[in-house]
DNA sequence: CTAGCTTTGTTGATGTGTCAACAAAGCTGT
DNA sequence: ACAGCTTTGTTGACACATCAACAAAGCTAG
């Protein structure tokens, strides 16, 4: 979404710079991801929270509401994560609608080892060249734009 | 790409709320877009610069190298919008390589009729909510991670 | 000149994202 | 009990993104 004119000067460049750094620091975290895990992003987004859910199961409605994901994404996803071995799904005994997805000892492994490089990167790319002060004022200004835009979804 | 631990809480948060608001403000645009125009984001980035290109006419090449990307997604996607009578493949006259991609009446309503709206929505979302000063911020520190990217790359 | 390399673009395969249709189970009011 | 609504999940179709393979044209060094 290129967005030329109907902005000013100074607002267009602003959201060029926006647009651009999107584009390259996904770009980048996509690349290393794949390259160093073998790992793809949306597998990565679905493994973080069923790394830290105790037993490593969650119902599948509550990943999804974690991650922010439509059900039917959620489900593409987990039958080609399911396919790979990363995850598996089961019954879900207190919902007969509900299924459960586990967490395999091989997306276990494939999570763990991909962190560290994972942060790694957004540190080398992001965080180290701001100043703590720099990173509080971004916080509060894309947390205020969030709140802008949530009370307005509605 | 959720990333959790192996950032501290300060970081984690920023970075939970920049991807956060970009899921939002991708997805919002995109909605708008479709709805109010019939175009996707994809149609969008591609038209802006045959729009504003003399005679509507650029190589393909230029185009790709504009937006930034890469052949084959230019490609394909081209491909998709020609269908739609949205632009026209030509042959390039200079370099028998080479293609031309040309902006229909179609795709010239398209772009006008579409841009408005679109620009409206991002100054809603996003410049309404901000001051003059905070969009200088944001886009010195945006330009300044883009430009260690950019170093990085190589 | 021409063999080999580069540039440009297309294509097919596969992964990803969205939408609409569907099915099964749960819930609610009567 | 049960009809109708809601919730949850799956599926198929299609748009979009990436990668590797390919072909054709231009370029360059000998």
């Amino acid at each position: 979404m290129a967005t030329p004119q109907w902005l000013d000067e100074r607002q267009a460049r602003a959201w060029q710079a926006y647009l651009k750094l999107n584009q390259e620091l996904y770009a980048t975290l996509e690349v290393q991801l794949q390259r160093d895990s073998g790992l793809s992003g949306a597998d990565y987004t679905v493994l973080v929270p069923l790394s830290t859910a105790s037993a490593g199961v969650l119902r599948t409605r509550e990943l999804g509401t974690e991650i922010g994901w439509d059900r039917s994404r959620l489900s593409h996803q987990i039958s080609r994560m399911e396919r790979r071995g990363l995850v598996a799904r089961e019954e879900c005994f207190e919902d007969g609608r509900g299924s459960m997805v586990r967490l395999t000892d091989t997306g276990r492994s494939a999570i763990e080892g991909a962190a560290p490089a994972h942060a790694g990167t957004v540190r080398r790319d992001f965080f180290d060249r701001l100043s703590d002060g720099e990173v509080d004022t971004l916080t509060a200004l894309f947390e205020r734009l969030l709140e802008g835009m949530e009370r307005h979804a509605v």
